[in-house]
This record gives structure tokens, sequence and C-alpha cells, in this order.
DNA sequence: CTGAATGAAAT
DNA sequence: ATTTCATTCAG
């Protein structure tokens, strides 16, 4: 059966095929459990980060900061200088941060193997194992006790547990809609490669459904046939909805049933899929599927009708309707008395299979059907390599798929419309990517702003709220405020209810936030940002990043952190409306203690160490979530997560974050220590920084190529290059004699960090080799470069000039090396390696400011005299 | 998807 | 001794 199932992927099939389609996903799923893979291919957890990735994760948005136009290797080349000059008591609090993390990821995922690989499944190759990598916890063990111990199923040593999370939301049903609409938003990309690959986790998807299923009937508590349960859960959807649109917070009241039950039946859900391995599907697998296949259309239906409602006209795909607004009119305990829903319509539509309403609503409904086909879909998912390149080779295989999952193309299908727009919570505004959700973002502390839409658009009322607002975001940025953010989601949300248009509200937001980004400096990335979310539908999930990121760089200028959070507040939003769902329980329980005031207290409480409940309770309900995300999880910095990532996230941000001035100063601290030249460097330093670097990189190693240098191996060059090395300024090279450089070379081996360090991977090797011509692969030329650095020594003072810009621009221009001759002379080498060196020097002790050098004239013209000579 | 860095773990 | 993979995100 697997066999079958599994290998191929069914393309696009109609709507009958659903069934059909996830019977075989299930079957393919099962087989490949069975497999063996299992565990490995699931969902792995993502390794815990090391020190130095923390690092790089708390300070990169600084040294973005700082060059903006710098790329990201070019930041990291920054940042392991940076690392390398870190003292040691600094660099402690990472590692033993690092370590903590570690610990506790090991205790969530006692079997964790940082190296899957060995199996490598054949597989079908793409499909299992494409996404193989899913988040980062790979989640629980029982939220209720944590220990390894509770993970059921040993299984392998990888994770059991993981099934639940690898069900396949697309296959589950109206909840996994849910859950996915919720990792949409996160992840609005990838959401498209999951759906389409459904191959991923069969097994587990497989388990999930029939989880689902159960899940389903137990919510529903009734174990009605289908369709009456239908109606039921869309009831207790919407009630869920509005609860959670209405309140987050209060009201007690509402849902506790609604909650009850949906929260329990989660973990059992989760314990079913975990204990049963591997259920024996067959049975109840199709019951699964037809009862889960009804539930999402219900919930589709529900929907519908929500957005029916709100704006009478169904037609417009993206009718700013908000969720938020059904649970205005309607209660919630009267939904569940008594669903009266319909205003618009379509509670028997949806009652039907069929669905629809409207146009739009067929779109909802359409989703439903099309879902099997997304899934079906290759999948370019982004799971890097995580069975090894052999899913990659798959992937490629397949081809096409890739770009899909950068951006979710998928959009074809209505359904992601929809889920995007339910995880914003804003149904018909589903295509603008930018207005955060509306929501109750604030679960958390953190994000109450919304920046992106740079557009104010019309702010329709609530300009109190905004102040508020604004007050709130304040005292967030020094404390998190719960209380008055909650406050204001209160507001926001009684806003929202009045009109259906939430999106101004979240303008507003934005359009203060602006005003701050503006006052600060290092608005250029949220600028960027910003445009980029408006423009693309994807956005979502990179202003989340960096909304982390921008957190992180909080710290030190809070003020800057405007814009992202808006971005977390929609993910807070997500969690939410998830939470409030019952999906995700321990969340709910932490929003509702969130809005007390609580998060503080808990993370207090934790603070310590990170507590076996609180990360299982972060798995737990992180699991959920993100398990769809697969690369890029975020997990730490959603808004709503659990505790774990409350810990984790504050944690980090307790962290201490060091300014570059501080690096720069270390750099001449050290250097001084280490040689007494480094203090002109010091003065020096400016941003100069990779991205020249790299550039000048290209140059060089093209004209290395030309002559072609021999090493091979850095090794042996690289005890020159650690001679030479040295970070001396631009200016101090010139000045510098070459005597000095000596000295310097010393200080600078110790500078040195590792950028060059580590030896190329043989395959890279293999792939240096060279050319008839007798060049070198670039990565050997590469290496040449490092060569040359090493002798470096030499005068060229010229070439110190390079900024950042001043190199570009040589770059640019340059060229000129290829005219040289081939011969070139090792000083002729030496003055490139000076260059480079010089680069080095600066970014090393780089310092913000940017001012400088542009005194330097371009190098390229230097550097064919040096290449004459 | 790649890469740039470091580090931990596995092979 | 060598590989993987974790984070980030522009190319």
């Amino acid at each position: 059966m697997k066999g079958g199932g599994r290998g191929k992927e069914p393309p696009v099939e109609g709507e009958g095929t659903v069934l059909c389609v996830q019977t075989e996903g299930k079957e393919a799923a099962c087989g490949a459990v069975e497999e063996g893979e299992e565990d490995t291919s699931e969902q792995r957890a993502r390794r815990p980060m090391n020190a130095f990735l923390l690092f790089c994760k708390r300070h990169r948005s600084l040294v973005r900061q700082e060059h903006p136009r710098l790329d990201n290797r070019g930041a990291t080349k920054i940042l392991a200088d940076w690392w390398a000059v870190l003292e040691p008591k600094e660099k402690q609090k990472y590692t033993d941060m690092a370590k903590e993390y570690k610990d506790a990821f090991m205790k969530a995922n006692p079997g964790y193997k940082w190296c899957p690989t060995t199996n490598k499944p054949v597989k079908s190759s793409s499909q299992a194992v494409g996404n193989a990598r899913k988040k980062v916890w790979s989640f629980p063990t029982n939220p209720t006790k944590d220990p390894p111990v509770t993970k059921k199923v040993p299984k392998t040593d990888n994770k059991p547990q993981l099934n639940f999370a690898m069900a396949d939301p697309t296959k589950m049903g109206g909840l996994s809609l849910l859950l996915l609409a919720g990792e949409h938003a996160l992840t609005a990309r990838e959401l498209s490669s999951n759906t389409s690959p459904a191959v991923v986790t069969n097994a587990t998807k497989h388990h999930g459904k029939s989880a689902l299923f159960q899940l389903a009937e137990i919510s529903s508590n009734t174990h009605r046939p289908p369709a009456e349960c239908k109606q039921e859960e869309e009831e207790s959807t919407l009630g869920s909805l509005a609860e959670s649109s209405g309140n987050s917070v209060p009201g007690p009241a509402v849902s506790p049933k609604n909650h009850g039950h949906a929260a329990s039946p989660l973990f059992q859900l989760a314990e079913i899929s975990s204990s049963t391995s591997k259920p024996s599907v067959s049975d109840g697998k199709q019951c699964g599927q037809s009862a889960l296949f009804q539930l999402a259309e219900m919930c589709l239906a529900s929907e519908a009708e929500k957005r029916g409602a709100l704006c009478p006209q169904p037609a417009g795909d993206s009718a700013p309707v908000l969720p938020e607004d059904s649970s205005t009119h309607m209660d919630p305990m009267d939904q569940r008395d008594s669903p009266d829903l319909p205003p618009s319509a379509p509670s028997s539509s949806s009652s039907s299979s069929s669905s629809s309403t409207s146009p739009s609503s067929s779109a909802s409904s359409t989703p439903t059907d099309k879902t099997p086909p997304l899934l079906s879909q290759p999948k370019n998912v982004k799971k890097k390599k995580k069975d090894c390149k052999e899913s990659l080779k798959a992937d490629k295989t397949q081809g096409s798929v890739k770009k899909a999952s950068k951006k979710r193309q998928s959009s074809e299908s209505d359904l992601d419309s929809v889920i995007e727009a339910v995880a914003k919570g804003t149904w018909g505004a589903g295509e603008t990517p930018r207005k955060k959700a509306r929501v109750p973002v604030s679960d958390k502390s953190p994000s109450p702003e919304p920046q992106h839409s740079p557009k104010k658009k019309t702010k329709p009322k609530v300009k109190k709220p905004l102040k508020a607002k604004e007050e709130a975001l304040e005292e967030e940025e020094e404390e998190e405020e719960e209380e008055e953010v909650v406050v204001q989601k209160e507001e926001e949300e009684e806003e929202d209810g009045g009109k259906p248009q939430d999106l101004p509200v979240v303008k507003e937001e934005s359009a203060i936030s602006p005003k701050r980004d503006g006052v600060e400096a290092p608005c250029e990335k949220t600028d960027s940002l910003v445009g980029r979310e408006d423009m693309e539908p994807h956005s979502p999930l990179e202003a989340l990043v960096k909304c982390e990121e921008r957190d992180a760089a909080d710290i030190k200028t809070p003020e800057s952190c405007g814009s992202r959070k808006s971005e977390r507040s929609c993910k807070g939003a997500l969690y939410k409306t998830l939470v409030s769902e019952g999906m995700l329980t321990s969340l709910r329980a932490n929003v509702d203690r969130g809005k007390r005031g609580s998060i503080r207290g808990s993370v207090s409480d934790q603070e310590g160490a990170w507590t076996d409940e609180a990360w299982t309770f972060a798995q737990t309900s992180a699991s959920n979530p993100k398990k769809l995300k697969k690369s890029k999880s975020k997990d730490e910095t959603a808004p709503g997560l659990g505790k774990l990532e409350e810990e984790f996230e504050k944690k980090f941000n307790s962290l201490p974050q060091y300014s570059p001035l501080t690096f720069d100063k270390k750099n001449t601290s050290v250097a001084k220590k280490k040689k007494p030249c480094s203090t002109i460097l010091a003065d020096q330093v400016k941003p100069t920084k990779g991205s020249s670097a790299s550039q000048k990189k290209t140059l060089f190693h093209k004209i290395v190529s030309k002559y072609k240098h021999k090493k091979e191996k850095p090794n042996t060059l690289d005890k020159a290059i650690a001679v030479c090395q040295s970070p001396v300024p631009e200016a101090v090279q010139k000045d510098t004699p070459c005597g000095q450089v000596a000295l310097e070379a010393q200080r600078a081996a110790d500078m040195l960090v590792g950028s060059q360090k580590r030896k190329a991977r043989k395959s890279k090797i293999t792939h240096l080799v060279r050319t008839a011509d007798g060049r070198l692969s670039p990565a050997e030329e590469d290496k040449a470069k490092e060569l040359s650095q090493d002798k470096d020594e030499k005068p060229c003072t010229e070439e110190s000039l390079c900024n950042e810009e001043g190199c570009y621009a040589a770059v640019d221009r340059r060229d000129a090396p290829e005219g040289l001759p081939a011969f070139f002379s090792l000083a002729a080498l030496a003055e490139v390696a000076a260059m480079e060196n010089v680069h080095r020097g600066q970014r090393a002790v780089s310092l913000p400011s940017e001012g400088q050098a542009k005194d330097m004239s371009p190098q390229t013209p230097v550097l064919i005299s040096c290449a004459d000579q």
C-alpha cells in the first residue's frame, strides 16, 4: 500500500479526489513511517542553537543596522569577528544559554540526534524527506508532564510524538485549517510548500487524521454523524472565534466548555497520535477523512458565513471583512446554544459539502477540495537538505516547484487566501499582506505595534486607542505591560467590531510607528520591510522575523522597535485565535493568564532555568502551530507562544547585546593588549565591512585565478595569513610600515577569528579543482586570496582606502585585473592581500559611524599598479 | 537554495 | 577527520 501511495504525488485532483488523495497520502505516510524513518525524516526538531548562533541572532540586527547594505554573509563575518573578540566571560553567557537551551531541548527530545542522516531513506525522495525538518522543538511530551519518559513512543530515538505534529493540516480539516492558517500567517510562504508535499509526513498525517477525527468528535461531544457534527463544529468554531476576537481576556465563561473540551482533546489527540504509532488506519482513516473533510468544510462554511454576514458582498475576494465582526454580531453563548448563524446563508450550504454560497464562498469551499491538490504539488519546501542530499536531489528532480515555496504561489487556490485571512483575522482583507492582525495581538507583551502599513489610509476611529497603544507600546518596550495592552486590545476589538475595517486600526498604529522609526536611525530595515510587505504577500513571515531581530536590537535601542512589533502582534493574534479554538490549550492558559499579567510572572518564575514544564508546554503549544513551518519557525519570538518560548525569549533577550562600539573597543583593547599598534586601529576603524570585502574577494579571485596561485590549501597559508592578517585600519596601514605589520600580524592572528579558518569541505575542494586553464575555481581563488592576504604586509597603502562604498565602486569598476598579466608577482598578491586585510581590520574594528574615508581613492588602480609590478 | 560564520554532535 | 545542521536573509 504504502508504496503505491507515497510514491507519487497526485498532482492535481478533482474534488472527489480529496478523499482519495488523502487516503493515499495516509498510506503513503504510513509507509514512510513504517519504513522506519519515521522519526528522523518526519519532523525532526531543529537542533538547538549554539552559542555563536545565539550571539548572531542577537546581534545580527545590530550589525545590519550599522551596515545596511551588508548582506547576511557579510554580517555573519562581522559577527564572527565580534564573537572572536568577545571576551570569554561574555561569551560564557551565550555559551551557558546555549547549553541550557540544548539541555532543555534534549529533555524534550530525548532521543534527538543531531544528525539524523544515516537513514537515507530511499523513499520517494522528495516527499517524505521533504519536510523533514519541522520545527525546532519537537514537541511534546505531554504537556502535563514533561519528562521524556512520557514520550510515548520510543520507537526510535527520535521523537515519536511527532506524529501529531506531523499531521498535515491540510488534510486534517477545519481544525487543521486553523492551524494552517496560523502557520500560514507565520510563514506564509512555507505554507504552500507544506501543503504541497503531503508526502512529507505521511505517516504523521495519517495519525493526525484519525486523531483529528476523534478530536472532532470529542469537541462536538456527540458522536453524531458528520453532518451534524459539522454544525456543531461550526458553531463552536464561531464561538471560539468570537471569543477570541471579542475578548481574549475575560471572560470566563463563554468558553469554558468549549475551551475545555477542545483543549483536552487536543492533548488527547496528541497522545493518541503519538501512542498509536501507526494505527491501522485503514478504517479509521476513512472515517477520519470523511469526518475531517466535513469538518473542514464546516469550518469553511462557517467562515464563509461570517464573511457573508459581515460583508454583504461576498463577491469580493478580499473584501475587508473581519472575522471579529462575526463575533460581534453573535454572542458566543448564543451561537453555542443555537447557531443562528447565517445571516448570510450558507449554513445549509455549508452543511453540504459543496459549499457554497457565493462565489466568494465557493472559493472558501474550494479550498477544501483544492487542498489535496496543493498537497500533491511538489513542494519545494524549504527544508534544506534535511535528509541530506537526497531530499535535495529529489527536489531538484522535481524541479519546478521551488519557487512556489518562496512565495506562496499556491495562491491559486483560494485556500491560501482564506487561510491567510483567517490567520490574519481578517477574512476579507486577505490579500493585503500588510496589515497586522487586529486581533488579540497583545497576548503577550511585546508587540503591539504595527507599523507596516505605511499607508495610513483612512484611519477610522479609534484614535484614542492609538494613543493608548502608543503609550502602551512605549511602556511595553520598557517593560511589557500587559494590562494596558490588553485594554487596548479590547478597545481595538471593540472598534473593530464596530467597524468592519479593522485595517484602519492597524494603519493607525502604523502611522504612529513610522514616526518613531523616523526618529530612529535604524529604521532602514523596517522601511524596507514595510515596503516589501506591501508588495509581497509572504512578507509577514519576514516581518515577523525582523520584528524579532528588532526586538533584540531594541534592547539597545528601544526606539527602533516599533515596526516589527506589529508582526509579532499578528502572530500573537493568530495564536490567540488558535487558542481560542482550543487548538492550543496551553496557549490559551497562557493567554488567559497573560492577560492578567501573568506572563511576566510566569516568566519570572521560571526565569532561572528552563523548566521542564515550560519546555513541555512550549513545545506542545508551539509545536502544533509550527509544525508546518518547517524551516523557519521562529518559535521563540512568537508572541503568544508558550512559556517555553517566553522563557527562551526572555533569556535570549537577557543576553547581553553588545554594541558595535563595544566590539570596537574590544578589538582595540584586545589589539592593544596583544600589540601596541592596535591602538591606531581602533581609532581609525571604520565601518567598512564585509560586503566590500566580499566583493573584493571576487575581484581578487579573478586576479588570482589569472595567475593561478598555487596554494590549494589554506593551511599553509594560514600561518602566513595569521601573520599578516592584521586588522589594521586603513590609515594605519598606510602609515604603518611593514615592520609594524609584522607585529600586528600576530595580533591579527589573534583576531583572526575564523573566517577563513575553516577548511573547505571536500566537496568544495573538489569543486575547486583547477580548470584546464590552470585557473582555480572560485574557492581556490578565495584561498589564494587568503594567501595573498597573508602576505599582505606589503605596503599598499592605498588599498586601505577601500571603504564600503569605495570598495564597491572600486569593485564595480574593477575588472581590470583581468587584463593583468598572468604572472602576478607575489608582491602584487601581497598587495591585494593587504587590501583585504585592511578590510578585515576595519571590519573587525568597525565602528558604526560611517564617515570616513572616502579619501582613499579607489584601489583598483592601485591594484593594477601592483600587478604590474 | 546558497552561502558566511561557529559550534555541537554524529559519522 | 569530516559532515550536518542550527540562524539570517540578500542574491
